[in-house]
DNA sequence: ATTTACCATTTTTTT
DNA sequence: AATGGTAAAT
């Protein structure tokens, strides 16, 4: 099992430092699946399949497609084959889902019913477009009869994702949606027929929307390309035979579009090389389906199978408690993970009487962990709900620590932001109704008198002319005051517009000045305004290393963190999901009470993969914490009782009982002299 | 009659 | 924080 991996010699330095099984996995080919555990080396083992298809198997780097779920994790696969191979000898396709079908789209636009140049949007911009149809369709919120959950909007922004994520057309929603009515209906599970054929009209024309908007949302962007690979036999010779190998990461949160848009593109040579873990599935609310990765052996037969279950992130009792919690999962692919590093210190599991004492309790331990030497940066707190932050931020806060909150608002999400891009976009195609939607965006802001009224007018106007909505203002039926206001409007956007010498970073600035955008964020002296006009600065600043405004656009709408993700000595609050793919020497994790972790609602199996992800993210300490009261009495959740007893803590870990926090000693040390040797090496 | 400003309500997880 | 509903302000 531990045998050296020095029995194969390796070609190249990126594959000269693997383990026997990751070697195994990267120089294997045809159909494979990597079986990797939390910290077993995955992104590693990825990369040096990669290198190793370029070196050794003389794979020309543009025949090849490696596919992840984050820009981030593209990007460190993008870095560490540069760091391998060289600057220039990345391949080209190595991007996020969504990124590479937005390029094979742009490609052939007319497989979705766009034109070139087609905007994508993000899910705030579809939400709104929803929005409006709903309102068309009088399904507004809380409107007798229809009642669609607490949140109808979302529901319905939810179901039109779940049928592009299904492959499922507005031409094929009627009859589907019937399909799982009578379904329902025979199973005896619980359905709303009315909001499901409702959702299948939104369905029609907000698409229809889109197409006359010429602009594809998320769903869009694999949608009709996997339509075309599936119905077009043309279209799907061309791009199977475009790439020699596809490889993909995190195999186990594909959804039914993605599993089919890769099964399609390896269809005659089958070079997949597939990655991922099925005990870290925690996606299926946004349509991940972990049956794809459990038959992966069943779709390609002649797959091969390799298991990474040798562990570098952990210490010795974190995975034991890990691997307690999981092995209760049924239907696991299964694995058994071991590390050669030392037993570390046990997982603490630290009762407390409320919310309250639980954060304060936390922020004092982190200090008095930081006062022996650690850096902020070394701890993270990861929570189930994003609801559960504020506690920990007004505990930290009050106690002066520097933290963040990892992707609260990403920075192309703010709405100064949205608002600075819709400029831009009703600049670049002014007489065109792509741009309608950025009119609307910016028709009122900041405040010029006009509102609802004077935009249905427009809208009425623009539908009799068939002409965009900034042509349409022009010839309105508008009261003087808001025609005047509107027409300054339009004449700042044209007048941008004809200054073609004007760069990108340019044509913004004299947008904000001319539509008044600068001098609402100066003015205004709300505290919510803190910091939009630096973050617009900085906008600015980012369209200079953009060609054209297309290239910022479509970056804006593709990538979700912004220009600085800081590197900062910052205590780090997220959520579990956000956690995943991450790791932190010393990891809290609090309200794991029934209700709130694992919740009342949801899949329990999922849930437990959940809490497996939690503690696997832990490196040299985990902190489980719960409380006896939240929102009522609560008890400790149920995989509290799965931790084994000797890998476990009751009560914070004190003097002798802890171990060092540097790997390179496992032997127990006193705390003064932890303290000494951690002060040494800073 | 419209628009704007203010205030109260509320969140599972998100590429 | 971002909605959505209400009352002042234009």
């Amino acid at each position: 099992m531990l045998k050296s991996s020095s029995a194969v010699a390796p070609r190249h330095a990126a594959l000269s430092d693997l383990t026997e099984q990751q070697l195994e996995a990267a120089e294997a080919t045809g159909p494979v699946l990597v079986l990797a555990g939390a910290g077993t080396g995955k992104t590693k083992t990825l990369t040096a399949a990669v290198i190793h298809r370029i070196q050794a198997c003389a794979v020309s780097p543009s025949r090849i497609l490696a596919v992840t779920f984050t820009n981030k994790a593209a990007g460190e696969m993008i870095a560490r084959i540069r760091a391998g191979l060289g600057q220039d000898a990345a391949p080209h396709w190595i991007g996020t889902f969504h990124g590479l079908a937005a390029r094979q789209l742009r490609i052939e636009p007319e497989v979705a019913g766009l034109r070139p140049g087609f905007d994508i949007l993000d899910a705030d911009d579809s939400r709104r477009i929803v929005k409006r149809i709903m309102k068309a369709h009088n399904l507004a919120a809380g409107d007798e009869g229809m009642q669609i959950g607490r949140d109808p909007l979302k529901v319905m922004c939810n179901q039109l994702s779940k049928f592009k994520d299904n492959l499922i057309t507005p031409q094929d929603a009627p009859a589907h949606v019937e399909a799982m009515i009578a379904e329902a209906l025979r199973l005896g599970t619980p359905v709303d027929p009315d909001g499901l054929r409702g959702s299948a009209r939104v369905y029609a024309n907000y698409q229809r929307t889109l197409r006359d908007g010429n602009a594809a949302d998320f769903g869009d962007l694999l949608l009709w390309p996997t339509l075309a690979l599936l119905r077009n036999a043309n279209y799907r010779h061309r791009w199977s035979e475009r790439f020699d190998v596809l490889l993909a990461d995190e195999y186990q949160d594909v959804n039914h579009a993605q599993y089919n848009w890769l099964r399609l593109l390896s269809a005659g040579h089958e070079q997949l090389f597939a990655v991922g873990d099925d005990d870290q599935s925690v996606y299926s609310f946004r349509g991940a389906d972990i049956q794809y990765i459990r038959r992966f052996t069943r779709d390609f037969p002649n797959a091969r199978q390799v298991r990474l279950e040798e562990k570098f992130r952990s210490t010795g009792h974190i995975l034991a408690a890990a691997n307690a919690v999981i092995s209760r999962d049924r239907n696991r692919l299964g694995k058994t993970l071991f590390t050669r590093k030392p037993i570390g210190d046990r997982i603490e599991v630290v009762p407390f009487r409320n919310p309250e004492t639980e954060a304060l309790g936390i922020v004092a331990e982190i200090q008095r962990r930081h006062a022996e030497g650690l850096a902020w940066s070394d701890f993270a707190i990861l929570y189930r709900s994003n609801a559960l932050s504020r506690q920990f931020e007004e505990a930290l806060m009050r106690a002066r620590i520097p933290y963040v909150l990892v992707g609260d608002v990403g920075f192309y999400e703010r709405a100064e932001i949205k608002d600075v891009l819709a400029l831009l976009r009703l600049c670049a195609t002014p007489k065109d109704r792509q741009s309608d939607e950025a009119f609307r965006r910016v028709i009122n802001v900041p405040a010029r008198g006009f509102g609802a009224k004077a935009l249905q007018e427009v809208e009425n106007e623009a539908a009799w002319r068939q002409v965009p909505l900034l042509t349409a203002l022009e010839t309105a039926a508008l009261p003087p005051k808001t025609r005047s206001a509107g027409l300054a409007f339009v004449d700042a956007i044209k007048g941008v517009a004809r200054d073609r010498a004007a760069t990108l970073a340019d044509q913004m600035s004299l947008l904000l000045d001319a539509t008044g955008y600068r001098a609402m964020l100066r003015d205004s002296k709300a505290e919510t305004t803190e910091g939009r006009l630096e973050n617009v600065q900085e906008l600015i600043q980012l369209a200079g290393s953009f060609h054209t405004g297309r290239e910022l656009l479509d970056h804006a709408a593709l990538s979700t963190s912004g220009p600085k993700e800081g590197n900062a000595d910052q205590v780090r609050l997220m959520t579990l999901h956000k956690g995943k793919g991450l790791e932190f020497p010393h990891v809290f994790l609090p309200a794991w009470e029934a209700g709130s972790f694992p919740p009342d609602y949801g899949d329990l199996s999922e849930e437990r993969r959940l809490a497996y992800v939690a503690i696997t993210r832990g490196m040299r300490r985990v902190t489980i914490t719960h409380c006896d009261f939240r929102r009522g009495s609560a008890s400790p959740s149920c995989f509290i009782a799965d931790l084994p007893g000797e890998s476990r803590s009751d009560g914070w870990l004190r003097g002798s009982d802890r171990l060092t926090d540097r790997q390179t000693d496992p032997s127990r040390i006193d705390r003064a002299s932890a303290a000494a040797l951690l002060r040494q090496f800073g």
